[in-house]
DNA sequence: GCGACAG
DNA sequence: ATCTTGTCGC
C-alpha cells in the first residue's frame, strides 16, 4: 500500500473517520513464506511507574522495537525511542495514546521485520481497526495484534496444549484467536490486523514463539521499553538511541 | 448499584 | 498500562 494517507490525529472523531476508512481498505493479503525463515518485529509502549488508570496526553512515554530472526530466535535490531503520550487512554483510541511513539520505535530500526507484532487489537474494534491494523498501515508494515484479551470480541477457551486455538468472533466475524502459546498457561488473544487474517496472525505468533508465553519479539520490546524507563535518562524531550548489545538473564516474569 | 472494553 | 498478592518452577 502507501497511498492511503493514515496519520495520528488528537481529534477523536478525525481518529474515528481515519478507523473507518483503514476498516474498509483492501491491501494485499500477505502470509510467511513456506519453509524460510522471516524477520518478526514487536514493539511495545510503556508509562511512567506509578501512573494507574488512564493517563493523560503529553505523558511520559518510552516505545521500544526490535526485529527478531524467526529461525535462531537472535535479535538482529531494536531501538528505544522516548517521547510523549498524545492523550489519554480511552477505549478504541489507544492509537492516540501511543501511535506517534510506536511508529518513531519501529521506524528507527536499522533492520526492518517482514511483520510486526503489536500490543493492541487489529479487527476487533468498535470501527474494527485497533492500533495493530492502524500501524501497520502507518508503516506499510504487515502486523499481527497480540494482547491478554479481547477489547470487544468473545471466544471460548482453547485446549490446555501447546498450539491449541480456538476462534474470537465479533458480530459473526472471526476476528482473531484465543493462543495457547504454553500449556497451562494463560492463553493469548492474536488479532488479524494489516494485511493479516487470524490464520496467518496464528502462524506468525508460532513463527516467533521460543519457550516463554509471550513471543520473543514483544517479549524483548518490553524488556528494553521497561529497561529504558529504569534508567531514568535526563535527555532531551525524544530521543533514539541503540541498545546496548550485552545482555542480560534474568528469570523476569512473563505476564 | 453493577459491570467493564486493547494499553 | 500499573498495582497487589499469591503460587509455582528453575
Amino acid at each position: 500500500m502507501g497511498p492511503l494517507a493514515v496519520s495520528w490525529p488528537e481529534d477523536p472523531e478525525r481518529l474515528a473517520a481515519i478507523q473507518r476508512d483503514l476498516a474498509a481498505a483492501t491491501p494485499p493479503p500477505w502470509w510467511p513464506p513456506r519453509g524460510r525463515p522471516i524477520l518478526v518485529g514487536g514493539c511495545f509502549c510503556c508509562s511512567p511507574r506509578g501512573t494507574e488508570g488512564r493517563g493523560d496526553a503529553g505523558d511520559e512515554v518510552w516505545a521500544a522495537a526490535v526485529t527478531i530472526a524467526s529461525d535462531t530466535g537472535r535479535r538482529v535490531a531494536a531501538r528505544v525511542h522516548r517521547g510523549h503520550a498524545g492523550a489519554p487512554y480511552v477505549t478504541g483510541q489507544l492509537a492516540r495514546r501511543e501511535g506517534v511513539a510506536l511508529e518513531a520505535a519501529v521506524r528507527a530500526l536499522p533492520v526492518q521485520p517482514d511483520v510486526l507484532l503489536v500490543n493492541a487489537t487489529g479487527r476487533d474494534h468498535p470501527r474494527r481497526a485497533g492500533l495493530a491494523l492502524h500501524l501497520g498501515a502507518v508503516l506499510d508494515l504487515p502486523t499481527v495484534g497480540v494482547t491478554h484479551r479481547p477489547l470487544l470480541a468473545t471466544g471460548a477457551w482453547p485446549a490446555d496444549t501447546a498450539g491449541a486455538t480456538s476462534p474470537v468472533v465479533l458480530e459473526g466475524e472471526v476476528v482473531g484467536a484465543w493462543m495457547r502459546t504454553r500449556a497451562t498457561r494463560r492463553p493469548l488473544v492474536v488479532h488479524a490486523a494489516w494485511r493479516t487474517t487470524p490464520d496467518v496472525a496464528v502462524e506468525v505468533v508460532r513463527l516467533a514463539t521460543r519457550v516463554y508465553r509471550t513471543p520473543l519479539p514483544l517479549r524483548e520490546a518490553r524488556q528494553l521499553a521497561r529497561r529504558a524507563r529504569g534508567r531514568m535518562s535526563s535527555a532531551a524531550s525524544s530521543t533514539s538511541e541503540a541498545s546496548k548489545p550485552h545482555e542480560r538473564a534474568d528469570p523476569a516474569k512473563d505476564r
